[in-house]
DNA sequence: GTCTATAAGCGGATAGAC
DNA sequence: GTCTATCCGCTTATAGAC
């Protein structure tokens, strides 16, 4: 009965799957079940509603992931939970990913900042702190950003990888992915060492 | 001289960076300094000229990747090329990663398909063999989405990275990123083992 | 091959009745 | 709050002169 809520989940979804163009105010009505005109009795314009439906579907991924981060475990231990919940949130929701995805391709500066202040800030420092506790050493900023591709890249290329050669249907599985991550991030490329690197 | 080349290397430019929708037929005809309908002379419509674009752009990048890992060097030899291949390409032609990643949002399966045979097919099967011979045991197709995903998306991630904490000007060129890409490949996150994993 | 003129349609947004 | 009716700008694409 809440139409505002109604809007802004219907709208999400077009926006990812189609993104902003291809998304008329009178399909986001049509989808709601109401007409376009009514959609100005929630939202300022389109862009408004845009941004919004971003916000909403953002709502709590990040609060998920401080959760998955905290505590006094093993460091280890938090990084295997925290690439778990990464991978869970996203391939649950791959219609998020579309909309961070669209949002990083499209945002001008002013948007971007706005969404890194809001969503990715405070994740991204827990990993940082991660990583630097883990591999005092090395560049953090770096290592921060491949973990989250790591994990982000494979689902967002959920669509191309079963046109690539190798596939098999559990790799769209995110207990398969994440084991497969932290396995990498433990040992590198070759574990044990068949074929002596060097 | 040659209208149709100057057509596809400015309409790409303007797709890669707004986006198919956000240009018309007359500003691509404005970069290249003629009228709209004289570009129906060279295309049959939008989304010739669009996918033609990408085509054009997207000409020879595969073959640079071939030439990198081919040869009888030592795979982890090879694999270094590739990964330094791989990174100067796109840090030196950001607009065709922009070509693919939006491609990849927004493409139907057809052109998926095509996409990947035309381009994607031969550079990541190279990157498959590769993986295979130097990490028998473990799962190639994994392993060589994420040596794309740790390239692809430090570079993709380069409006974003600088507003998150720990950016350093130097994360932006090629060589950094490919040497630490090697380097958690090699051995992964903790490379010596001051605080033993587990 | 490029131009001007124009057709035909869709888009966001508003006015005003209910 | 939602509706119908409507405005107006911009879009792709075509017709036909040069």
């Amino acid at each position: 009965m809440d139409t505002r809520h109604n809007i802004l989940t219907a709208a999400a979804v077009l926006f990812a799957r189609n993104g902003y163009d291809k998304v008329s105010m009178r399909d986001i009505a049509g989808a709601v079940g109401i007409r376009a005109p009514a959609l100005y009795n929630h939202f300022p314009d389109k862009e408004h509603l845009y941004l919004e439906s971003i916000a909403h579907v953002l709502q709590g991924k990040a609060e998920a992931l401080a959760r998955a981060i905290a505590g006094a475990a093993p460091a280890w231990t938090r990084l295997e939970r925290y690439v778990a919940c990464l991978a869970r949130i996203f391939t649950e929701d791959p219609d998020a990913l579309r909309l961070i995805q669209r949002e990083v391709l499209n945002g001008d500066d002013a948007r971007l900042r706005t969404l890194t202040d809001q969503v990715f800030q405070t994740p991204f420092q827990d990993m940082l702190d991660l990583v630097q506790e883990l591999s005092p050493g090395r560049d953090a900023h770096l290592l921060a950003i491949s973990v989250m591709a790591l994990v982000l890249d494979h689902i967002e290329l959920a669509c191309l990888r079963p046109l690539l050669p190798g596939y098999r249907p559990e790799h769209d599985d995110p207990e398969v992915l994440a084991r497969h991550v932290c396995t990498l991030l433990r040992a590198g490329l070759v574990d044990a060492a068949p074929s002596a690197p060097r």
